[in-house]
DNA sequence: CTAGGGTTAG
């Protein structure tokens, strides 16, 4: 200051000072300074310098000050020239007025003060940041009019303004236009691409320019990383991330958190932890951008950790808080969320919309449905995820009234979008609501939601789950696009319905058209191969599940020990127990009931021991398991050991599936009076099922007279499930009662039941062949029924007697034999013995289990040929090997299989479904 | 004149 009072005269001196104060403008660091520099240049008289001027009104927008810049401007009005003019369009721009930056540049025009090239762009940015598409008009049409065609700079700023604009038409026609492009051109061009979600065409862009010479910047890479982070381009990714390691741009912050951003979209944390720990410089978007990825990986924990951790060393922005405000929601952390949220209430952070909705998410997951609504009344805008949000948050909770009230009130001012339907089909889904869902089907339909990925797939699922089959298949058809989700819902709906061989059907459409399988193609598709016996297709899931890494999860072992067992490999489904680190119920329960399926009791039992020493709990399926095994191996005492033991030692009240196994048990071992007592005996009232089993047991000893009593008491039921009819009926047959026997068919008729036809498959040479009882009609009939008579011969003279009591029907002695030769299971066999090579062992799946007669006849086939015949029927496996089986001849029991009651067991074989396939193919399967 | 980070649903 004092210099100043030291006097200014002539030129010289002027000059000097002119300088002083250009330095001292360029030096200054804070707005205190820059007002004493001001006052400096109002005390030496140089307050009416253009020059000044503008320099004071840059410095001041610099400063956010955009009050200053104005008055310095409106003092200066009668030396108005194109530069002040440019110069205060710039400090508004600069500070977000920009209708305030137009309106100068109308004034400017009025005043007939030409623009100049350096005006344009500030206006044209302007113009974009408005998404003022009228004023864009004019302001491109001025340009061109002026000869501004052409400048670099002003149609760079075009490309970026039509970029914001989504305009990318716009901005790729000015790209093309000019006349020469430097690397803000290109830029411009990517960004825009990538920002508007034109993923390919930005990447498309970035070779371009890369082939035309153009060296990429910090500002290429890192806007072309958001694009392959949305394309899940890996490859390409890594390709610019070894661009940024040759160049060098490897230390700028941006191109470093661009890089992580796009590791975390891929799932890499290894790469992202990598490129973390290599950067010097983070900031606070660095921060965001791990705690949010971590949080996106299903790493809450990591996440909240990162934040407690940040908030040392940065303060928190918004983007931050509503990036843990995430993590919170998904651990269910209402405490730590309520934190969060009031730390933002009091630090007055502006929450806008999108905040708000993450908020919203939080409290409704932590099912605190009264602050999510807070938060959702007092937003100042709704966009449709608020909307969203908020209603699927009423529904998950179980407010349903409150949804529809909001979903009427949503309908006023928003149109629902497809994230609307999904919630509100899967609402349907929840309550089996199918009526509801028809209705918004056709909503769904008018609006033109249909072709939607993730609306066909809600649809498909909800139908799937209504038990609607025929709509869900009409769904999947007519879908246009199908994802993985897709496949997985059709294949799982296949899974719960039994629909086996349509749903390996679609396991292999789906790998034609390249998908690959993931988890839940796994776990949807490996019960159909149980179910189907589909040896093959399981080995292939299971060779998925080794690339895809995934023979650690516990369910996925658990599926394969069941698929194994199922498909007549006890040995795989042990080596795959054995290699499992972790067990839990499920597991060891699978491995008993294999056991069990195979007559290995003792084995089954001392599983379930060394699951009791190894710490696991029972649960009730698991003696459902070993009270099955038990009785298919006759271990009756070990059988109700167990049964006792569960309601002393484990507190675990018996179910009606375990009565159901006891009577079994009892009935299997010949213990018919006890199974009686016991059925009489027992708290719950007893159902088809034990009289079925007892029955079947009384049929097997021929014992008539229990068998006379029992029957009674089994049609007194007067049950819906053909099976027991049928039971009811062969035993009247036995007894030769034909009266009873056609009351029971009639009946049966006239409630329009009918017992699934017995049918047999086989497979050879990676195909099905199936054949159904008194089947004639395939290809190598008469060779197979000659085998049949030579095989039949042969072991009358080592004295096997035809059981003619398996035969139901009243007819001769002689027809009765020619019936049972047309048994399934025979053709099976023979068909089987015909086409494979002599020594080789077989397998024969049957849809129901194997009569009483042709297991006899199946065991000397087995001495005669010396094969090992493997035969899996409703209720378990059957190995025949030299005139034995392994089932000990326990092979009788329930006709229907009671497992079907116990939730793990669920997928077990009854026999249903396989007609399915058998009406509409032939005997030849391609599966 | 150009760049990086946040929300719902199957």
């Amino acid at each position: 200051m004092k210099t100043i009072k030291l006097g200014i005269v002539g030129q010289r001196t002027e000059y000097c000072f002119h300088s002083l104060i250009l330095r001292a403008l360029s030096s200054v660091t804070n707005q205190t300074d820059l007002h004493k520099v001001h006052s400096l240049i109002v005390v030496s008289g140089q307050h009416q310098s253009t020059f000044f001027c503008g320099k004071l009104i840059s410095k001041y927008s610099q400063f956010k000050d955009p009050v200053s810049s104005l008055s310095i401007f409106r003092i200066n009005s009668p030396t108005h020239n194109v530069y002040l003019w440019n110069t205060i369009i710039r400090a508004m721009t600069h500070n977000g007025l920009w209708s305030k930056a137009l309106d100068f540049y109308t004034q400017m025009r009025k005043l007939n003060v030409k623009p100049d090239n350096y005006t344009f762009p500030s206006i044209i940015n302007s113009c974009g940041s408005l998404l003022d598409l009228e004023m864009v008009k004019i302001v491109h049409n001025d340009v061109l009019e002026m000869g501004f065609g052409s400048d670099l700079y002003i149609c760079n700023a075009l490309i970026d303004m039509y970029s914001r604009m989504n305009e990318l038409g716009r901005a790729r026609e000015v790209f093309d236009k000019m006349p020469s492009r430097d690397v803000v051109s290109w830029n411009s061009l990517v960004s825009g691409y990538s920002a508007n979600g034109y993923w390919e065409e930005a990447l498309e862009a970035f070779r371009e320019g890369r082939l035309s010479g153009v060296a990429a910047d910090a500002f290429t890479v890192s806007s072309v990383l958001p694009a392959c982070g949305g394309l899940m381009e890996v490859e390409q990714g890594q390709m610019v991330h070894g661009l940024v390691e040759k160049s060098g741009i490897k230390g700028d912050i941006a191109v470093s958190n661009g890089l992580l951003s796009m590791y975390f979209k891929f799932e890499r944390l290894l790469d992202c932890q990598r490129i973390f720990d290599e950067m010097i410089f983070r900031d606070i978007v660095t921060w965001n951008i791990i705690i949010c990825g971590f949080s996106h990986s299903g790493l809450y924990q990591e996440s909240i950790k990162l934040f407690r951790e940040m908030v040392y060393e940065y303060e928190p922005d918004l983007l931050t808080v509503t990036s843990v405000l995430q993590a919170c929601g998904h651990m269910g952390d209402l405490r730590f969320g309520r934190y969060v949220h009031d730390y933002i209430l009091e630090n007055r952070y502006e929450c806008d919309t999108t905040a708000c909705n993450i908020i919203i998410n939080m409290y409704a997951r932590c099912g605190d449905l009264v602050a999510a609504r807070q938060v959702f009344d007092n937003m100042k805008r709704w966009d449709l995820v608020s909307w969203n949000s908020m209603i699927s948050g009423y529904f998950e909770n179980g407010f349903n009234k409150e949804a529809v009230v909001l979903l009427k009130m949503m309908r006023i001012d928003l149109q629902p979008d497809s994230v609307t339907f999904v919630t509100l089909l899967s609402m349907c889904t929840m309550l089996m609501d199918v009526d509801f869902a028809r209705e918004l089907h056709c909503d769904i339909i008018k609006r033109g939601y249909d072709s939607t990925l993730i609306v066909g797939n809600a649809l498909l699922d909800v139908y799937a789950k209504c038990g609607k089959m025929e709509h869900s298949v009409w769904q999947f058809e007519i879908m246009s696009t199908r994802d993985i989700v897709t496949w997985n819902t059709v294949i799982a709906a296949c899974s719960h319905y039994e629909e086996s061989y349509v749903g390996l059907k679609m396991l292999s459409r789906m790998r034609m058209e390249g998908i690959m399988p993931d988890v839940a193609t796994i776990l949807g598709s490996l019960p159909l191969c149980s179910l189907l016996a589909a040896k093959r297709q399981g080995k292939e899931l299971h060779g998925f599940i080794i690339r895809l890494n995934l023979e650690s999860q516990v369910p996925v072992g658990n599926a394969l020990i069941e698929m194994y067992s199922k498909t007549g490999s006890l040995k795989n489904a042990i080596l795959v127990f054995e290699h499992m680190r972790i067990k839990d119920v499920v597991t060891w329960t699978a491995m008993i009931s294999a056991y069990g399926m195979y007559g290995e009791g003792k084995k089954a039992l001392r599983s379930f021991q060394q699951m009791k020493e190894t710490g696991t709990v029972p649960d009730h399926i698991v003696f459902v398991a070993v009270i099955y095994a038990c009785s298919h191996s006759g271990l009756v005492q070990d059988g109700r050991a167990c049964f006792n033991q569960m309601r002393k030692k484990y507190n675990i009240e018996p179910r009606i599936e375990h009565y159901a196994c006891m009577v079994d048990l009892l009935s299997r071992s010949g213990l018919l009076v006890e199974a009686e007592d016991f059925i009489l005996s027992m708290p719950l009232q007893p159902d088809a099922s034990m009289w079925g089993s007892l029955l079947s047991a009384c049929r097997a000893s021929g014992d008539t007279g229990t068998a006379e009593c029992v029957v009674e008491r089994l049609v007194e039921l007067n049950s819906d499930d053909p099976g027991y009819n049928v039971l009811a009926s062969n035993v009247y047959a036995s007894l030769g009662k034909w009266d009873q026997v056609r009351t029971i068919r009639k009946s049966l008729k006239a409630r329009g039941l009918r017992k699934d036809p017995g049918c047999s498959w086989i497979e050879i040479c990676n195909r099905v062949f199936i054949f159904g009882t008194g089947d004639r009609s395939f290809q190598q009939f008469k060779q197979v029924n000659e085998l049949i008579e030579d095989l039949n011969r042969t072991m009358d003279k080592e004295g096997y007697v035809a059981d003619l009591k398996f035969v139901l029907h009243d007819v001769g002695e002689d027809e009765k034999i020619n019936l049972l030769y047309g048994h399934s299971e025979r053709l099976a066999i023979a068909f089987g013995l015909l086409n494979t090579k002599e020594g080789s062992p077989l397998q024969v799946m049957k849809n129901l289990r194997v009569c009483g007669d042709c297991h006899t006849w199946t065991k000397y086939v087995s001495k005669i040929v010396q094969r090992e015949i493997l035969v899996r029927d409703a209720n378990r496996f059957h190995l025949f090997k030299d005139g034995t089986c392994s089932c000990r001849d326990r092979w009788i029991g329930a006709v229907v299989d009671f497992r079907r009651d116990a939730k793990l067991l669920r997928t077990s074989v009854s026999g249903q479904g396989y007609f399915k396939f058998l009406a509409v193919d032939h005997h030849v399967l391609d599966v």
